[in-house]
DNA sequence: AAACTATATCGTAATATTGCAATATTAAAA
DNA sequence: TTTTAATATTGCAATATTACGATATAGTTT
């Protein structure tokens, strides 16, 4: 149905889901990398570092602000985009906790 | 059009982006978590956990194990899942990376 | 072998995502 | 104030995802 039960899973688990899934583009996984080695940025930067139309940009940095990847700060009539550490700090260290829980367990693992 | 743009990426960051679309949902964030506590479990523990019917659990578990995140062991007639530690040691540890290096540049965000 | 158990696959409906042209919005510059 | 610049929004076509009933497949048990 493309559509998500929800309501079936915890705050934590549909948060974290959510952080994932707007990394779940190689796009904004670029935008992200791009926006890393250049510290902060304008949208028409990326639009001219990577190969999609100025929507389809503007589109993905939607996306990666909603889910708090990013932040943008209005400056006259652009727009400053950086990283916002904290989520991804939250999402990585959500992974490397599960990578490490599970690297015990593996131990009897099938 | 629902399509990416594969062609334009690197083979790393398609990688990353492939690995966080199959955590990017509620239930396979649960799936992996449930996974996690009870170390190994078959396809049928999770249907009897989760509010899903067993096709879509089914699906699901093909996916987290197309991107590398879970594996599967087959015993007699039942499959053996367990979580693959590398994996979510590589997201983990990417992500986390990103984070500190965000976090530096971060002195000077807008 | 027949019945049972566990899981995968198929088919399909509902919905979501991706990408972009066209257009709107908002602020700076001339 | 008209033009220019930067970004967002709208609308739409193509495709992907989600969920599940029905069914297939494969091993186990009786």
């Amino acid at each position: 149905m493309g559509i998500t039960k929800t309501e079936s899973f915890t705050e934590d688990q549909i948060r974290v889901s959510l952080i994932a899934k707007a990394l779940g583009h190689p796009a904004r996984i670029a935008i992200v990398e791009y926006l890393l080695s250049v510290n902060t940025c304008i949208c028409g930067d990326i639009v001219n570092y990577l190969p999609l139309a100025q929507p389809t940009v503007s589109q993905h940095l939607k996306e990666l602000k909603n889910a708090g990847i990013i932040k943008g700060t209005i400056e006259g009539n652009s727009i400053c985009y950086c990283i916002d550490p904290a989520t991804m700090e939250l999402i990585g260290g959500y992974f490397i906790k599960i990578a490490s829980i599970a690297h015990t367990n593996n131990l009897k693992c099938c």
